[in-house]
RNA sequence: GUCCCCGUAGCUCAGUUGGAUAGAGCGUCGGAUUCCUAAUCCGAAGGCCACAGGUUCGAAUCCUGUCGGGGACACCA
């Protein structure tokens, strides 16, 4: 492809107000492959991360960050009140905040600690979701700030920019409509940019009545930040904020075309993961806390489980993580076969060149046969396949690839069950021998090849 | 009520972005093994690609509608 262009790719962006848990897994893991394949491609990919720290969430944070900060002075808490995060993760925040501010936040009103509380314990709470990130083998490049775009006054000039141009008014919104009628339906003029011009269903209002920006003033105004700094962006979402897909398309639509620089801008949606054992599905209670988290899924079944099971479907539709059925050895478990394959190739390498003095050469290609040249041909179609898979975006096709690799490649190693003659290491042949241990090894590379773009390590033996 | 995603073999899913007889795995049935990793491999049966129209020389793929599953619909994030 060799595109060069400069993409930027959004992906996880959870808000920072605990660990990651597995409704944030799916996207993550398909966003950094999708950024990888991009690379692999020839494009310059930024992997980037929006920290929702401005918004009421971070306030809630704070405020139960300072309840764990007053138990860590000897108070007992008790039960955490309605309305607070109740996990225990915030435990060693507030026993860091009492050992980096002794009791001068105890009993204050709120406006005296709310600022500090808040950016120590986003700072925490980053901190963990970048372990947590770092356990699938993810590392963003940037981390942008939605406070820093607010503080650097980026809202302000979205606005200014499309009050200019007549996309932003002050009107008055329409009481929903349909199922749920309004029940404290207030009317209020909110400065609402015009979404509906292109093909959303309702304008969309950028500031709140309490004249603070909403969540899509800030977002319009962080992707006009990115789009400066590149040539095509693409988010990452889950599928519960699809309803809110068309109006940031319509505001990087209107922003960048109207500064003269049309920013191709994808929204790619994933579908939520349901987890099982052994066919029954895992309920958790959200209310307690009590939720399964990355660092759970990993620590049971590993990374490059968690990884390659999701990217074993494509991520617009829907689809289960079976925790018993993901480390099943057998050939309905793709992760496991492909590795078989990697692994079986290896173990042959190694035997050959150990107890025979064999290693593979390409200097006797011209004896291999049929079924060898249908192995290769699937073998040099991978570069065709990155290709595909990276021009419509779809990591997930390359780990079908590998599953159809490994099927041929066993398949033709299994042909060595019932003719001798077919096997990979032939100790009267040395010349077809290293000739198919060349294939051998090349399978082996373009299956590491393939792994690699997946965030999964191929395994020598098994 | 509106919007988005999905609907392909009994089950779980692919389908190279409109091209020839629609492909895997599981399950079922029938085979292969003194084996370089059999945790594997080969074969068979099994499809009106949800349904109805439309566009096209040609549709699982694009458009419209219906049905079914999932999700989202105030100034939350």
């Amino acid at each position: 492809m060799g595109a060069d262009t400069r993409v930027n790719v959004e992906y996880v962006s959870a808000n920072p107000t605990g660990p990651m848990h597995m409704g944030h897994c799916r996207g993550a893991v398909v966003g950094d492959a999708l950024a990888t394949l991009l690379e692999f491609a020839g494009h310059d990919v930024t992997r980037e991360y929006y920290i929702n720290d401005a918004g009421g969430q971070v306030d809630t944070l704070a405020r139960s960050a300072h309840l764990r900060y007053r138990e860590a002075l000897g108070e007992d808490i008790e039960t955490i009140p309605e309305g607070y995060y109740p996990g225990d993760y915030l435990i060693p925040v507030g026993k860091a905040l009492a050992a980096e501010f002794g009791d001068q936040y105890l009993g204050q009103p709120e406006e005296n600690w709310l600022i500090v509380f808040r950016t120590a314990a986003v700072d925490k709470m980053m901190d963990l979701i970048r372990a947590d990130l770092a356990l699938l083998g993810i590392e963003h490049d940037v981390f942008a700030s939605e406070a820093a775009l607010h503080k650097a006054g980026k809202p302000d000039e979205a606005e200014a920019w499309l009050r200019a141009h007549d996309l932003v008014y002050d009107g008055v919104l329409e009481a929903p409509k349909g199922k749920a009628p309004p029940e404290d339906w207030e009317s209020v003029e909110l400065p609402l940019f015009r979404s509906t011009k292109f093909g959303d269903d309702q304008d969309r209002p950028i500031k709140k009545s309490d004249g603070k920006w909403t969540y899509f003033g800030a977002d319009l105004a962080y992707h006009m930040q990115k789009a400066e700094a590149c040539d095509a962006l693409i988010d990452i979402w889950g599928a519960d904020h699809a309803g809110t897909v068309k109006r940031i398309k319509a505001a990087v639509a209107a922003l960048s075309e109207g500064k003269g620089k049309p920013t191709p801008f994808d929204v790619k949606l994933v579908q939520m993961v349901q987890l099982m054992r052994a066919g029954e599905p895992l309920k958790m209670s959200k209310r307690s806390g009590n939720f399964i988290t990355i660092a759970d899924m990993v620590e049971e079944v590993g990374k490059d489980v968690v990884r390659f099971t999701m990217l074993t479907r494509k991520p617009e539709a829907q689809m289960d993580f079976d925790f018993a059925k993901v480390v099943e050895a057998s050939k309905d478990n793709p992760v496991w076969y492909v590795q078989y394959a990697h692994a079986r190739i290896q173990s042959n390498l190694r035997k050959a060149l150990e107890e025979e003095g064999i290693s593979p050469s390409g200097d006797a290609l011209e004896q291999l046969g049929a079924e060898e040249l249908a192995l290769i041909r699937k073998a040099a179609q991978f570069p065709r396949e990155v290709e595909a898979a990276a021009k419509a975006r779809e990591p997930h096709r390359i780990a079908f690839y590998l599953y159809d690799l490994a099927t041929e490649l066993n398949a033709f190693y299994s042909l060595g069950n019932t003719d001798p003659e077919k096997r990979f290491i032939l100790k009267h042949n040395p010349g077809l021998s290293q000739a198919r241990l060349f294939l051998a090894d090349a399978i082996g590379q373009v299956l590491r090849n393939g792994l690699r773009l997946l965030g999964v390590e191929a395994v020598d033996r098994m």
